[in-house]
DNA sequence: CAGCAACCTGACCGATCGGTCAGGTATGGT
DNA sequence: ACCATACCTGACCGATCGGTCAGGTTGCTG
């Protein structure tokens, strides 16, 4: 893996556990093995590397919803995009974490700006704009609540090592919160 | 309203908001109208100023949690005490949602510590650890979503204005969550 | 062998951080 | 009127930040 690929999951994985601010430069050089010279030669900056790290999952989320948006959120839909979304919370748990913790105060982050407009793309395949304020907790609660399992699955004790029995929990509640919110159809 | 009473609000809502690391004490002077040396006249540090800024919701904690260990969490007082733990997360938000998101990188700072002590406890409340990956998931679902929710009020538009149906929708959904898990007297 | 590109680093920059301190102001009590 | 206390601030400190740059190393190509 190179040292540009390196850094970019490095990264990712302090700004997402640590805090983008609470993140130096110097520390992710120091984990990586180099210089923080080094760091802003791959990089033009911090705001870069954080691009970078947010790239790949804003990407497949703008797959995910575009897929998604072509076919509808009606009930025949529901269950698949939801456990497609769970696996992407799975895949990208860290993005995720960082999104929707630390998404409103980097939002002058151009990429950050980009990743706030796909989770409200996601939210608005549930049409909750004109649902009930129980569904907008319901669906608040499912996200936030996943994304906080994912990133505290340590401390929860939520079994890592058999992720299959992770993903399937995690599908059965999601699966739960997400299901009963009215089809946006009707 | 006293001045240090000023400076510890402002302090927790910066501090859950942007960030420990990334809320200066000149963002908190200069928010509250006042000098950086201000600050530090009525809190020795800054990191006097986030045990000011705790201490109030975890005294409150210490007692929902005594309260509660005493009668024990079966089935015939769950419901009460979910009510009351909702109760807690309305009036605590900001606390609830740095320590559970901030919490495990400042865990050298002594009342984060107890904070997270304090967490711990109520998770033993539910005798998780005895309890099946699901059940773990549940609880933190409902705690990590909760706590999303009442953090992110604004965008996810739910009702803060009609507090009486954010409370009633919050209590429902994690009853539902929270309800079901394993009596832990059986 | 020379030249070039990619990669790397130590030293340095200005800015901001958390915190200190001497000195000033206002208020209340004697 | 004087003294004590609480409150406040500007200037300053050492440390660290994000970032720049000159110079070095390595490997590849003609």
């Amino acid at each position: 893996m190179s040292r540009s690929e390196d850094l970019r999951l490095i990264a990712l994985a302090e700004f997402a556990s640590a805090g983008y601010a609470a993140t130096s430069l110097q520390r992710i050089a120091d984990l990586v093995g180099a210089s923080k010279a080094s760091v802003l030669y791959h990089y033009d900056s911090k705001e870069q590397l954080l691009e970078a790290a947010l790239a790949p999952a804003l990407d497949d989320l703008s797959a995910l919803i575009d897929a998604t948006a072509a076919s509808g959120l009606d009930l025949a839909h529901r269950a698949a995009f939801v456990e497609r979304f769970v696996d992407y919370l799975l895949e990208h748990r860290q993005v995720v974490h960082l999104v929707i913790n630390q998404g409103a105060t980097l939002e002058d982050v151009p990429v950050m700006q980009s990743a706030l407009v796909q989770m409200r793309r996601v939210a608005d395949l549930f049409d909750l704009a004109a649902g009930s304020p129980v569904e907008r907790l319901r669906y608040g609660i499912a996200l936030g609540g996943a994304a906080y399992c994912l990133a505290a699955a340590r401390q929860l004790d939520v079994v890592e090592e058999e992720p299959e029995i992770l993903r399937a929990g995690l599908l059965a509640v999601i699966s739960e919160l997400l299901l009963p919110i009215a089809d946006p159809a009707r």
